[in-house]
DNA sequence: GTCTATACTGTGATAGAC
DNA sequence: GTCTATCACAGTATAGAC
């Protein structure tokens, strides 16, 4: 039983809600069925089972800033740029709320720095591509915001709307925000 | 030296970058110029230290909810809170930084439990004053946005505007995202 | 008020039987 | 592939000298 896949999901979710240096694999060991050593026979290090729970979500981010990079953020690549974020969003909850409560926290782990890495990207992006301070907060708060109510309502305990009532209020709220945002077009 | 309010600043702001957990009491002493033994006579344990280090802040916050239930969110008073929030992130970003981080993590902690009530209160307070998904979504947007952006700046070391100047854009883009949003006058 | 020494516990990781 | 046993170490906290 207990494949190396479930204890991925298992450990990603411990490591949100309880944080990285705040689960032992023993518990993960415990909520999987298993003893802390057969964990790490599947995962060499609780830093191997890390990497792999949030790795695959942070490719994705690193491909969509990848194809941010080569267009400029106007009309429809606008549009599709933040469907495309808030789905990210919606599909690694778990992966964004742990970078979210622990982003900061493990600066000397490689798969973490990675992940800074693509929000330092991300904020350089629109830094250097629009004017005023302004401007540059808005990008923050629509980006930064979404992901963060989304964490907060699950990790409050508060009952989320329908799903795709959720996504619309996102992308709509998104665009409103960023509608008086001039981005550059030769980034 | 190194008295005791010198610990809770240093403590606080180990606590927001590596994290409760993530922080020894080893290491806050070392940062002192002090030893184990010397913090623990300041502060009988590390959660007295965290207790020290953000429950003023909580006690702000209570006390503006407190405000903020018994007056309708209209106009002025939405105006006061909207820069009484403001000021509030300007003044205590390490201890936002700290329950952003930490908030989820540390469930069983008393002084945090505090903190994640007054969050609950402030969501349960916009869910049960405003009509559609998309409203209290700008709530949690608006507010949670800006606390996290303003975070972030600091953790991933973007050099931060004027503060004058980061008021002002809080402040404008808050109450912009807001403007749409009917709260019932008799809450 | 600060220190060293120590007790105790939990943790990440390894060795080796089955 | 899973287990028990074990190791080495880091962590919180206490006792007691100075």
């Amino acid at each position: 039983m207990s494949s190396a896949i479930d204890l991925r999901e298992i450990a990603l979710a411990e490591f949100a809600t309880a944080g990285y240096a705040g689960t032992s694999i023993h518990r993960i060991a415990d909520l999987a069925g298993l003893s802390k050593s057969s964990v790490l026979y599947h995962y060499a290090s609780k830093e191997t089972l890390l990497e792999a729970a949030i790795g695959p979500a942070i490719d994705r981010m690193e491909a969509m800033i990848e194809d941010l990079a080569s267009h400029s953020l106007h009309g429809a690549a606008r549009a599709r740029f933040l469907t495309g974020f808030t789905e990210f969003l919606l599909e690694h909850r778990l992966e964004v709320h742990m970078f979210i409560n622990q982003g900061s926290s493990l600066v000397d782990v490689p798969v973490v720095e990675r992940a800074n890495d693509v929000v330092r990207q991300l904020a350089d992006y629109f830094a250097s591509n629009t004017a005023s301070t302004e401007d540059k907060m808005r990008f923050g708060i629509a980006l930064g915001g979404a992901a963060y109510t989304l964490c907060m309502q699950q990790s409050l305990g508060i009952e989320p709307a329908p799903v795709e009532e959720t996504r619309a209020a996102l992308v709509t709220i998104m665009t409103e925000l960023l509608a008086p945002v001039h981005i550059r077009p030769s980034a």
